[in-house]
DNA sequence: CCAATTGTTATTTA
DNA sequence: ATAAATAACAATTG
């Protein structure tokens, strides 16, 4: 499930290795989808006998940079089945694992079934393009009440819905948090970006943040998210609104399903 | 066999 | 030219 917080805390596992040199890079499937553009060999020439420098994350973009100044770049995304696992040094591999770097004390491994995720490798002492062409995270100065007004100002035909999973402006935000921040924002998924009041903006915007601080602070402690949240009631049928106990809706918006509360959030 | 799936991107439509 | 909708990608599950 990799939205946001969860694609911090897959970054955060295979950080274990941060120091640790890379012994082999095994490459199964090379004919994954996961693969599409990216060269082999220079992935396998590249990290092989290299340490692991550091990692990063922006939305659900992922860099794990190796060598000693980090000049190395392995760039992951998980699509929408993709995880990123600890195994034991010897651990030989499942289907649908693709990456596996092998270190002396574990294993670091990509998997993906659906193969919509992504393996992206650079060798550069500057920022690779498609790193620094990132919007910037949801939890940064740069993403501001100003850069929200303008985004629902050129994009004013568009669903909210649609809005807040566009990766340019809410990089990290996936169905599930799109969900919850409209639900606690009180604003219909179907109301369109341009149809907002300054005062809903204003909501909207601080809504975004709250929702990606508190994911990030819930998995950075490791525990569930509380049962007053939406997460926990939009995907079973009969669901009810953990505010106001009305039945939750669901439909297709912006051809992604959708849940809400009629109740807390009106059409209008 | 059909529909659905927590994502992105190329193509089509308006 | 823009922006929004749709199809496609690949695999599994009910």
């Amino acid at each position: 499930m990799p939205e946001l917080a969860e694609v911090e805390r897959s970054r955060r596992l295979w950080d274990a290795g941060r120091g640790a040199k890379v012994l082999e890079v095994v490459l199964r499937n090379r004919k994954s989808h996961v693969f599409r553009g990216t060269d082999l060999p220079s992935v396998a020439r590249g990290i092989t006998g290299q340490p692991l420098f550091g990692s990063e994350v922006v939305g659900k973009q992922m860099v794990f940079r190796f060598g000693k100044r980090g000049q190395r770049w392995l760039g992951l995304h998980l699509g929408m089945t993709g995880e990123l696992r600890i195994e034991a040094p010897t651990y030989p591999f499942l289907k649908y694992d693709h990456l596996i770097l092998r270190q002396s004390k574990r294993s670091l491994v990509f998997a993906d079934t659906r193969q919509f995720g992504r393996v992206l490798f650079a060798e550069t002492d500057t920022v690779p393009n498609w790193w620094a062409k990132l919007p910037p995270s949801i939890l940064s100065k740069e993403f501001t009440r100003s850069a929200v007004a303008e985004f629902c100002y050129r994009r004013k035909g568009s669903p909210l819905k649609g809005l807040l999973l566009m990766q340019e402006r809410f990089p990290g935000i996936g169905n599930w948090m799109a969900d919850e921040i409209l639900w606690r924002a009180r604003l219909n998924p179907q109301r369109l970006a341009g149809s907002l009041s300054p005062a809903e903006v204003t909501a909207l915007y601080r809504t975004t943040r709250n929702v990606c601080n508190k994911a990030m602070q819930i998995v950075g402690e490791d525990r569930d998210f509380p049962n007053t949240w939406l997460i926990h009631h939009r995907w079973t049928d009969g669901g009810k609104c953990p505010r106001c106990h009305t039945s939750l809706v669901r439909a297709l918006i912006s051809g992604r399903r959708t849940c809400w509360c009629p109740q807390c959030q009106p059409a209008r």
